[in-house]
DNA sequence: TTAATAGTGTCTATGAGACAGTATCAA
DNA sequence: TTGATACTGTCTCATAGACACTATTAA
């Protein structure tokens, strides 16, 4: 089945039915996460100068235009925009939402489909062969308070800081934040870092094991004087839900 | 800040950066529920015939390309199609998710923005005006198995009801599938609809009750002998989340 | 031996689930 | 008075949260 070339004359029905002459532009941009420094960072690109660029110089979500040639779906689009911008392999990767308007993109009507994704930050490989000033790690809060970004990728990042930090209370996430294997003590300061309070230690460990989605792997090298146990994840493709939210604690992290 | 007309020369920097000549299909699709007859019902419409036409005669969600004259943005396009199939005037409206290869629409690389919908049963308006047999209610199971559906909607109507029934666990949801005022008891059927199962009457008061969503507004006739008190929705805009999902329970609805 | 972190045991309070009971209406 | 539905009280049990405790290593 040859998909036929979209623009074309507009043969209309007796309402809007055939295809219009006039299509939005449409897009994918990707929130790349990663705890780099004990705090939860966010990977924005420049975007580049120039007199017909929309918002020349500021910083954005890595992204861009859908390729009908080369992207079979808009998954493998942004896979494609994760791959382009970081080495990564095979990191989390989930739909955040769309957003598309006819204000958002100086150059016309325009709708991006956002995901978020998670990687290790021992995974990142930065700028692969090309500027390096172009691409840089910033921490959520800075990016979301003290700069300004490119369309409207300052809402679609505090949409994705929110699914994440909300699913964080009852999903095992942060998991696909560490490399493999991680001790439990590590985990917990995954879920610390991204929730931004202290987690009692005690039921951390019953839970995690309890939702029973970890394989232990034996001990492993820490910075720890006692060693401590391995674990990977049973299963990369999808995180597991807990029966209960994280309760509040007052504590700092 | 007048948008330019997106489709131009291509003017190629180094990269993939220029506005790309062959773009995707923009639509928007909304699966719209309904609790009619005691059952969870999904409206669809029947894909017109024609040469030209995808799908001819098959049902489908109701959507449609956006049109970038007409729609501000997303939502609005969304709240359009809602209002093109049924005349219903402010129901819960969420977005679902997106859609988007070179396969799913024959016409071309299309990607579509799906949007899920609760109105309550007794506010629809079918087939306002227009002929009546290509707009219908069918049971969710009925259309998620029965019926072949055009494009991929029956993937998107299955995430749509997974969406939905995993909500309802832990959400106050199923109130907009009431009219105004509703009683618990009400409510608490609309809750075992969606879910199909059973759900304790008195925890299901307490629960409710306690996460403070509603306002009483004095008794209500209803269905009973003795009179029961009807309750409003506090904030129609956004639905309450509650800290626990409700447990499972082995009866039948 | 000490310091540091890994890991466990135990107490308590909360609240959900189950179910029996009471209240209030129509007929 | 009966039946039907609205609404409440109470018991039990699971488990999260708090925190004190033990275990195992490096230095």
């Amino acid at each position: 089945m040859a998909p036929k070339s979209p623009p074309r004359a507009p043969t209309r029905s007796r309402t809007q039915r055939a295809i219009p002459h006039r299509l939005p532009l449409t897009t994918v941009d990707v929130a790349i996460f990663s705890v780099i420094d004990e705090s939860l960072q966010v990977l924005l690109v420049r975007r580049p100068m120039g007199a017909d660029e929309p918002f020349p110089n500021l910083w954005a979500l890595p992204g861009g235009f859908v390729d009908v040639e080369r992207d079979a779906d808009l998954l493998a689009c942004a896979w494609r925009k994760l791959r382009e911008k970081t080495g990564v392999v095979s990191p989390y990767l989930e739909q955040l939402g769309s957003w598309g308007s006819a204000a958002r993109d100086p150059r016309g009507w325009s709708a991006t489909h956002a995901y978020f994704a998670l990687i290790p930050g021992r995974d990142v490989v930065l700028e692969q062969g090309a500027n390096a000033a172009d691409v840089s790690w910033f921490p959520v809060e800075r990016a979301l308070t003290r700069s300004k970004l490119a369309f409207d990728h300052a809402e679609i990042l505090k949409a994705a800081v929110e699914r994440l930090r909300g699913k964080v209370e009852y999903t095992s996430l942060p998991a696909f934040l560490l490399p493999e294997p991680f001790t439990l003590p590590q985990l917990q300061r995954m879920y610390e870092i991204v929730l931004g309070r202290l987690v009692d230690k005690s039921g951390f460990r019953t839970r995690m094991l309890a939702a029973d989605f970890l394989d232990e792997v034996g001990y492993v090298d820490g910075p720890s004087n006692r060693p401590a146990l391995g674990y990977r994840l049973r299963n990369r493709q999808a995180p597991t839900l807990f029966p209960r939210t994280f309760s509040p604690r007052t504590n700092e992290p």
